[in-house]
DNA sequence: TCGAGCTAAACGAACGTTCGTTCGTACGTC
DNA sequence: GACGTACGAACGAACGTTCGTTTAGCTCGA
């Protein structure tokens, strides 16, 4: 018996009891706004755990207790930061995607409302990548739900482009998927120019992980072979001088 | 006065002190990879604050008070992960360009390295990719270095390749991280192929980001145009049902 | 125009638990 | 005897959550 007690929570709530019905008043909603914008910055930068809810309720204004009329539990107040904004992803890109028939231009439509969302919203892609572990397995498969509903309508518009094998498609929609999740980590738009010159480049880069492949040469198996031959020889390295 | 304490952290050491001058024996040696590589795991599906360290000590074997025989600190133990794992990166990563001249190739030898370290390590480039903003600044300084000296590599190779504006070049290596980083997120070896595999498609895609933009037609004007009239219409947007 | 009655929201205080860290000590190996 | 490692016990702080009560904003009959 070690690593023991699963859900090891610290507040113990009282076991059985009927919650309240949220009636979702304009009030509610919008102070649930308020403090999901705030909760997003704190997940951002310290990670779910690292956010305290009477951090949070010292930034917004309110009491530590006030913060339970409008969310149930710290994990419920992730739950629904996330699956809103899957849920807001979900529709701007389906919207996105229905302003033109042409297939390049649809990926691009895809491309520029995902980079546009994640130049906007950069703290809350932060929490997005998190994949939050801390949530009950319902809510975790909603969110999977979510997820492979957004991949699915960037497979479909990948698909409608080129015929190449099927791995091949699908390791090119996921390096699709890193190139405008990755966004969130460098993006400056004084440095690296507008949204749309960023999805620009994507796209691009995106339709020739399509093409089947014919650029490598005779020196990049030469490479593939000595990769092979010598695998990465050290896993994590001891570092070899401290900070003071 | 919100917000408030700023790093309010938990356990309290003591201020002055003179800390162990750990002589690195191989005994020592091996105990922290030990606990590195049990912490890495724990960290990638928890987080840094979401690991406890009585979790950690069960988890190798030890007793609670035995991990500060190996570590300074919780933080101290997060960034020997980090510097390490950076570290270890890097030298692998300049080995693998070293293995030709070509310069094709040498892109391709840094690409498919670091798609081996990250299958190889998963629970380690998790760790990397959670940023952490626990550490103390000059720790943080010395991982940002690290960090760097490792795009700088991925840059000399893409500028060797192509003379596309800097803008475009630089868009495209950041674009490229995405895609060798996320790899991370969906790789699973028995559905999508070897991790060359994967590699070779990162790398075609990788050249096409340097291409001068030619691909883009009137239709994908039209959508910049459609998507730049009507932004994103939602931030978050709230939640339908709750999951009972 | 009023004020009684209701409800949602805010609040301080406290609960029990878990946190990171340190202490003093005991066990082994040179 | 000295040193490196292991350990149980304890410290104080911070955690998530709940409680009972007070406040603010509304409806509605008079």
């Amino acid at each position: 018996m070690r690593g023991a007690e699963r859900t090891p929570v610290r507040g113990v709530p009282r076991p059985g009891r009927i919650r309240r019905p949220r009636a979702a008043t304009p009030r509610q909603e919008q102070g649930r706004a308020e403090i999901l914008g705030t909760a997003a910055e704190f997940i951002a930068q310290q990670g779910f755990h690292g956010m305290s809810m009477r951090a949070l309720a010292a930034a917004t204004g309110r009491a530590l207790a006030s913060l339970y009329n409008y969310f149930d539990s710290k994990e419920d107040l992730l739950y629904a930061l996330q699956s809103g904004a899957f849920r807001a992803l979900l529709e701007s890109g389906r919207h996105a995607i229905d302003t033109t028939t042409d297939a390049d231009a649809r990926l691009y439509a895809f491309i520029a409302n995902h980079v546009g969302y994640v130049t906007e919203h950069r703290d809350v892609m932060r929490v997005l990548v998190h994949e939050a572990a801390a949530l009950r397995p319902e809510q975790r498969r909603e969110l999977r739900r979510l997820k492979d509903a957004y991949f699915a309508q960037a497979r479909e518009l990948m698909d409608a482009l080129y015929d190449a094998p099927l791995g091949e498609r699908e390791r090119a929609t996921y390096s699709l998927f890193g190139m405008i999740n990755w966004v969130f980590a460098w993006y400056e738009p004084a440095r690296h120019g507008s949204p749309f010159d960023v999805a620009r480049t994507i796209h691009r880069m995106a339709l020739c992980g399509l093409r089947n492949g014919d650029t490598a040469g005779a020196e990049v198996d030469a490479v593939e072979r000595a990769l092979r031959a010598a695998p990465n020889p050290s896993p994590i390295r001891p570092e070899v001088e401290k900070t003071p």
